[in-house]
DNA sequence: TAGATTGTTAATCGATTAACAATC
DNA sequence: TAGATTGTTAATCGATTAACAATC
């Protein structure tokens, strides 16, 4: 089994992930995440404090739900006033998970692989890319963006040896199968699926799954039914 | 204005992405796209009906929840029988618009913009990469996957000549709101935004959303909240 | 006919909205 | 105090589930 995820900043407040509510609606955790995003902004911009008002515009949601989705973290805000940026984001950041620091592996250096591995927007997450892994000679013991290609036979040990959990999977769709059983198989407890096809399950390992061709999908949907 | 995407396969019996029912909800809308895959999968495997437990236990959502998504197309079915695939699969496509043939352009050909020129998977969909668009001259004028990559000054142009409805949008975050701007003003119908930003809103352009950093986010709440 | 499976209804569950008392 | 804004309640809306008559 890999190792747990460390705790850089001490939060010893709330036992790590669970929330004052134990159950946050899913919708509400995918809008606390931008939240997120848009409280950094904020407060890169200098602001200390945002109303539920003004965050909902900026994420064209409405006040009430922007207050009934933070209301999950407990009472975060003052009346009046309104929420402190900083602390609002360090409790988002601890429901997420992300205060913790995550060791993520790619599997699949292909180019999606190699754009995933370029991608800077994980590492200012908390999410720590240590290696990822392929079944092409050619390309493995070389590095992109700092991360170590190794050939695929050395997986299981190396997400034992360096304790990752989580795993980014860029493979062919028909390898897919295969190496999440490899995964979930090696200990990791959450696999981030680029693949077009839905993973069998495997008990303790979750899957988030992102396939591009459907959001393009999405996209013409929502341009032939606006009319 | 763009031109408007072209119908390769006539389709006379409907009118283009309207369906029966006029408003599908999204969460079906999302799923309907999903039974698509898993359709062309079981038609190249040989199949030629499927039931609703089958393609529900695919996907892992109940037999009823699958009729009740394919009754927005209308009466696909045959009691005691089950689902064609062919017309099922076509007429999921018409709804969503992909049975139109569409000509997208990608701005932003950096590390994930050259790994969305090589994917296969929006070609096989009826999406059309026709060009992509960057400020760097040095990677100007080469191809890739097919696709001339021009400087950014010729996207209202090629937008025009070319007949461009859909714009896939890869620039740094920073640059994101001023290229959505360009172009909302060159007619493109819709925008698949992988800036992590929330776009400004132009009146007649649907904006679909994927954030790497917010997945990989629900992944690691998915796997603290899970215990 | 008998078995299988759809299409749809009614009941349940969950999420959003509107409103407002509490309070900074 | 007066204005602003939260946290929460009740009402509405929408989606899912369970069940079953219709029918192949």
């Amino acid at each position: 089994m890999a190792a747990e995820p460390t705790e850089p900043n001490s939060q010893p407040d709330f036992p790590p992930g669970s929330a004052i509510n134990p159950a946050i609606p899913p919708a509400t955790v995918a809008r606390l995440i931008l939240y997120a995003r848009e409280l950094g902004r904020l407060r890169r911009e200098g602001e200390s404090h945002v109303s539920s008002k003004l965050l909902g515009q900026l994420l064209s949601v409405s006040d009430a739900v922007v207050r009934r989705d933070v209301s999950h973290l407990g009472s975060m805000g003052q009346r009046g006033v309104g929420y402190e940026i900083v602390p609002l984001i360090r409790q988002i950041r601890q429901t997420m998970g992300t205060n913790l620091s995550w060791k993520v592996a790619l599997i699949g250096a292909g180019s999606l692989g190699h754009a995933l591995l370029r991608y800077r927007g994980f590492d200012e997450q908390g999410f720590q890319l240590v290696a990822a892994f392929d079944t092409d000679p050619a390309i493995c013991s070389r590095s992109i963006g700092g991360v170590p290609i190794l050939p695929l036979d050395q997986l299981e040990t190396t997400i034992a040896t360096e304790g990752v959990t989580l795993a980014i999977l860029a493979v062919p769709v028909d390898a897919a199968d295969a190496v999440a059983k490899r995964l979930a198989a090696s200990g990791v407890a959450g696999i981030l699926n680029f693949a077009p096809r839905t993973l069998q399950k495997f008990p303790g390992v979750c899957v988030v799954n992102v396939d591009l061709a459907s959001e393009l999908q999405q996209l013409s949907f929502a341009v032939v039914s606006q009319k």
